[in-house]
DNA sequence: AAGAGTCTCAACCGCTAGTTT
DNA sequence: CAAACTAGCGGTTGAGACTCT
């Protein structure tokens, strides 16, 4: 059969942590370190789940956690990974050290996202995020079909650079001039007599409207 | 001053992939 | 191999702080 489980509910303490609580964990963290959070509450003498700890611990209480605000140059940086990598917290929050997956949601919600009013910055519901071919070219976005276009046949996956603007728009660089056949999306968009001539900046909005006219 | 509305963010919930028995 | 569990993730909630009228 299966292992025990992590923690017995009943008599679980919820809500707010005390600063008892806090110096319990981060003494027993520090002298112990973590090898089974299922262990953690009771050797530390709390009554929380390992689970719970484990939030507490990776979201406040960690020694290496940056407390001061989310710098500007920090918030272009997360607008354009989540770009590219769309809701993927933990990934985005990798990319800044100190900084947590919860905590770069919470920004993002709470600020960024009300800000460039976001719809745009989501694939079609026929299309789906995808990570760049290098990690460390942050300045590509990336989408792929998710079924192969049954009307051009292609099923590759779409790379286009793009920039943040000063009004924080995300804006995507698009050469519709002749040698524009290097992907499916920018071939796509040469074929469209409506698309704007060339070397233009369109949004991800713009891009999908002319996408969809063919 | 106080009540209402809005914002922030810590914490919880539910799900999934991987692991253990 | 199946069942049960863990760790980690993204979505959501709600209490407290803050701002507005």
């Amino acid at each position: 059969m299966g292992r025990q489980p992590c923690c017995d509910k009943a008599g679980m303490r919820r809500g707010t942590w005390t600063a008892e609580e806090d110096q319990k964990l981060v003494n027993f963290i520090i002298n112990n370190g973590v090898h089974c959070w299922r262990l953690v509450p009771k050797l530390a003498g709390l009554m929380r789940c390992g689970k719970s700890c484990r939030l507490r611990w990776t979201n406040y209480l960690r020694p290496d956690l940056r407390r001061e605000a989310i710098s500007q140059e920090e918030e272009t940086q997360i607008i354009q990974l989540h770009s590219r990598l769309g809701n993927r917290w933990s990934k985005i929050a990798s990319y800044f050290p100190g900084r947590t997956d919860n905590e770069i949601k919470n920004h993002w919600n709470t600020r960024i996202k009300k800000r460039l009013n976001l719809p745009g910055l989501n694939p079609p519901a026929t299309h789906e995020l995808i990570d760049p071919p290098n990690a460390n070219n942050p300045e590509t976005i990336g989408m792929k079909p998710k079924q192969e276009d049954k009307i051009s046949g292609f099923d590759r996956p779409i790379w286009m650079p793009f920039e943040i603007t000063n009004a924080g728009e995300i804006r995507l660089q698009v050469n519709s001039s002749g040698s524009c056949s290097s992907s499916s999306a920018q071939h796509s968009l040469c074929a469209s007599s409506s698309f704007p001539s060339s070397e233009a900046t369109i949004s991800l909005d713009d891009l999908f409207f002319y996408g969809n006219l063919l």
